[in-house]
DNA sequence: ATATAAATAGACACGGGTGTCGATTTTTAA
DNA sequence: TTAAAAATCGACACCCGTGTCTATTTATAT
C-alpha cells in the first residue's frame, strides 16, 4: 500500500527469488526469508504467511513479463534466423547458469502447483517458438519443418540440458550441439 | 549381514524408492519412511541413519543394473531400427508414468549429489546411445549423423518431457513427436 | 509538530522430526 | 532346547521452524 510497504515487499520478492533459484523450494522456510532481507518474523508475515504465497507471486510475476518477445520483432521485419539466432543465443546462457533459474523450484513444486498456471506459461512458449519458425518458413528462410514437433525438441531438449548442467558439469559445447541441431534443421545456408 | 537383516534392509530401500519417485526427495523423512515400512525408530536407523544414505544406497543399485542393454542385442545382430524402436518405445512408457522415475528427486538432491557417480551414469547412457547409432549407420540403416548431437538430442528432449509431464497433464502425442523427430533423422527408409 | 495509522520487532507456545539408548523380542547356533 | 547375539521397539530429550500476538518503532497526513 504505502511507499515503504511496496519496498519491502519488492525486496522480499528478490531475495526469495535468489534462494529458490539457488536451493529449490522445499528446503526454504520463512526463517531463512527473515534471515536474507533482515526482517523479523512479524515484519515477514504481514506481508506473506507462506514460502508457497511468495513463490506462487514470484511465478505470477515471471508470468506477466516476457522477456523473449519475437512478435515485436517479427512485426518489425527482423529476419527469422537473426531472431532465432539470437533466442537460441538465450536459451544457451540461461543453461549456463542453472542456479540462476527457477526451474529446480518449480520442478520440486509441481507436487501442489496450480496446474493452470504452469500449463498457460508453456502453451504461450510453445505458441511464441511456433509463430518464429512459422514466419521463418513463409519467409522462405526456414525448411518446411514439422512445426509443433521441433518447437518441442528445442524447448524440452534445453529442459533437459538445464536440468542435467545442475547436477553435473557440463561444458559448451553441449549447449552447442543442441543449438547446432536445431539450425541445421531450420536454415536453407549454411551456418 | 543375517538372512532378516537383509530382508530388511531391502524392505527399506524398496519402500523408499516409493517414496522419492512420488514426493522428490527433499519431503522425505526418516519418520515418513518408518511409518512406511512398519519399523520403529530404532529399526531403522540400525540400517541408515538419513534419508540422504538411503537415497545414495539406491542410486548405487540403480547404476548397477542395466535395464536397456544395447550391446547384447547388436552383437547378436538385431536390426539397429529393431533395437531403437524398442528403445524408444520404452523412454515413452518411462515417461508416460513419471511419478515412478527418481528424475524429480534426483533433481532435487542435485545440490548433495556425488556429481560423479551422476557423471558416469551418464555418460554411460551417452556411450549406449552412441554405440548404438553408429552400429546402424555402420550397417547402412541409418543416415550418417552428427552421433553426438543426436545423443544429446535424444537424452536431454527426453529428459526434458519427462519433467515436464510430472508438472503439467501431456498426451501421449508430446512423446511420440518427439520419438517421430529422431526417427526422422535416422530411419533411410520410412517409418 | 503531532496525532493517527501503518509497519516491524521479538517473545511465546506449539508441533513435528531427530538421534539416542536401554528394554524387549527375534534369530542364530551349539 | 537354550544361551548368546542380533535386530527391533518405543520413549525421551532435543532442536528447529511455525504462526500469533503485543509492544514498539516508523511513516503519513493534517
Amino acid at each position: 500500500m504505502t511507499a515503504k510497504k511496496e519496498r519491502t515487499r519488492a525486496l522480499i520478492l528478490e531475495t526469495s527469488y535468489t534462494l529458490f533459484a539457488q536451493h529449490g523450494f522445499s528446503k526454504i522456510t520463512m526463517k531463512d526469508i527473515c534471515d536474507a532481507t533482515n526482517l523479523s518474523r512479524g515484519g515477514l508475515y504481514s506481508h506473506f504467511s507462506s514460502p508457497q504465497e511468495i513463490f506462487e507471486t514470484i511465478l505470477e510475476g515471471l508470468n506477466q513479463k516476457d522477456e523473449m518477445n519475437f512478435y515485436q520483432e517479427m512485426e518489425s521485419g527482423v529476419a527469422a534466423n537473426v531472431i532465432m539466432d539470437r533466442a537460441l543465443l538465450l536459451m544457451e546462457r540461461e543453461m549456463a547458469s542453472p542456479q540462476d533459474s527457477l526451474s529446480l523450484a518449480i520442478y520440486e513444486y509441481s507436487g501442489s502447483v496450480d496446474a493452470n498456471l504452469m500449463c498457460h506459461f508453456n502453451q504461450s512458449s510453445e505458441q511464441k517458438w511456433a509463430a518464429l519458425i512459422r514466419y521463418g518458413i513463409e519467409g522462405g528462410e526456414f525448411y518446411k519443418v514439422d512445426i509443433e514437433e521441433l518447437v518441442r525438441i528445442i524447448l524440452y531438449s534445453y529442459q533437459g540440458v538445464r536440468m542435467w548442467s545442475r547436477i553435473i558439469p557440463m561444458t559448451p559445447d553441449v549447449f552447442r550441439s543442441i543449438t547446432s541441431h536445431i539450425k541445421k534443421q531450420l536454415y536453407r545456408q549454411k551456418v
